[in-house]
DNA sequence: CTCTTTAAGTTATAGGCTATTACATTCGCG
DNA sequence: CGCGAATGTAATAGCCTATAACTTAAAGAG
């Protein structure tokens, strides 16, 4: 078993690994500067293989974006799951919301390659990427700390998931910065944050009280 | 005077307005896949003229997508403004709530043109695109229909503007539609109008009274 | 252990796009 | 009228995606 270089090493025919190094550089280069910084071309050059090798484990460019999405989303959920395992005063809500943020903006070309494209919504519903964009929602739902009341749960992490796109574009578009901040980013994470919570506890005990009253 | 032809009529030189045609083009253009769909060379054929007669009104296609995305935004702006004047029982905030997400659905590609591309990030400060961005942001505040208290509103309105992003996004990523969706997008719509306005008022009641007892 | 099949990589090439350079035409103002 | 500035064209360079035809190496069957 031969190990997995990352640039291919001179001399040698195959590359040992080239789609997982393809993702992986891929992933570096839409850091900065999202989809459209992903070029198939440089790629091959700085993995060391030749230009059309690429075309060998992914049909076109879709097809590697849809890839490098699905990885990211991976990587995006277990950067959640840590921040919903550490101990820590702050709710698991919003420490979820906060790596979000965190996420959203120090990764930011990533973010947009994994919300703002059309990769997402044309993925198709068994593909790796539509189960990896299903397993980041259900982190969402977990961290919320609530039982599953009819379907209160899923509403409500709908809710704060939207609000927190939203806080990060708003950010990343500048309406966040400078004189024009009326609250910091963390702030309008914390007042979600804390409605939510308060919404979620609010409809819990009144869907419960109406059950009883029903019985 | 000539008037401003769409195409330019055969057998003329000059085709007479060559800018604004362009904008109208590349706008319809990325009505359908966004800015990646923008083909300054597509349009140039589209309009009858040769590959490389748009570079005379614009520096590079960047400059095109800012003028074509500022151009969206005052679209944008009217639709809104309509929304906000038309007589009817939903409060400002919701008619302008509901007309954005019908905007980001209908017209998703020049949304995405608008919310998720890097050009109004890259926006200068006095550019005809920042101003763009800023007129629309004041129709929010105005929307609320709020005294302006500290920067009460301006917070309130960041919070509606974020999370109405949120919702047309994850509605076009897919989370809300078919078994997934445990709300419709008009429901979620109406939680977060609601939310801003109870917030809104009692914040502004809470900040009069300190101000009272504090005087 | 070799033979054969197949996965993975290569060179060559076609075609689309952005952008620049040098040249041509028209508009409009003095 | 005539001249300069604005606008458009032709030719071309350079980058990118993608395909076709050919080559090398790995891996399993006999």
């Amino acid at each position: 078993m031969r190990s997995k270089p990352a640039r291919k090493p001179d001399k040698t025919y195959h590359h040992g690994d080239l789609r997982d190094a393809l993702i992986k550089a891929a992933l570096h280069q839409a850091e900065q500067g999202g989809a459209e910084a992903i070029s198939i071309k440089a790629l091959a050059k700085q993995l060391g293989v030749s230009q059309p090798a690429p075309y060998r484990h992914f049909t076109d460019r879709e097809a590697l974006l849809a890839a490098v999405t699905a990885e990211a989303f991976r990587q995006f959920s277990a950067l959640l799951r840590e921040a919903l395992a550490k101990p820590s005063k702050q709710s698991k809500l919003l420490r979820l919301a906060l790596a979000t943020l965190d996420f959203g903006l120090r990764r930011n070309g990533i973010y947009r390659l994994m919300f703002a494209s059309r990769t997402v919504s044309c993925a198709a519903k068994g593909s790796e990427l539509h189960e990896a964009t299903r397993e980041t929602f259900t982190l969402v739902i977990e961290a919320l700390e609530a039982p599953a009341v009819g379907y209160l749960r899923e509403r409500q992490a709908l809710k704060i998931w939207a609000a927190l796109h939203g806080v990060v574009m708003l950010a990343e578009q500048g309406l966040l910065t400078g004189e024009a901040a009326h609250a910091t980013r963390e702030e309008l994470v914390e007042d979600f944050v804390d409605e939510t919570r308060a919404a979620l506890a609010v409809a819990i005990k009144d869907a419960r009280r109406r059950t009883r009253a029903g019985a």
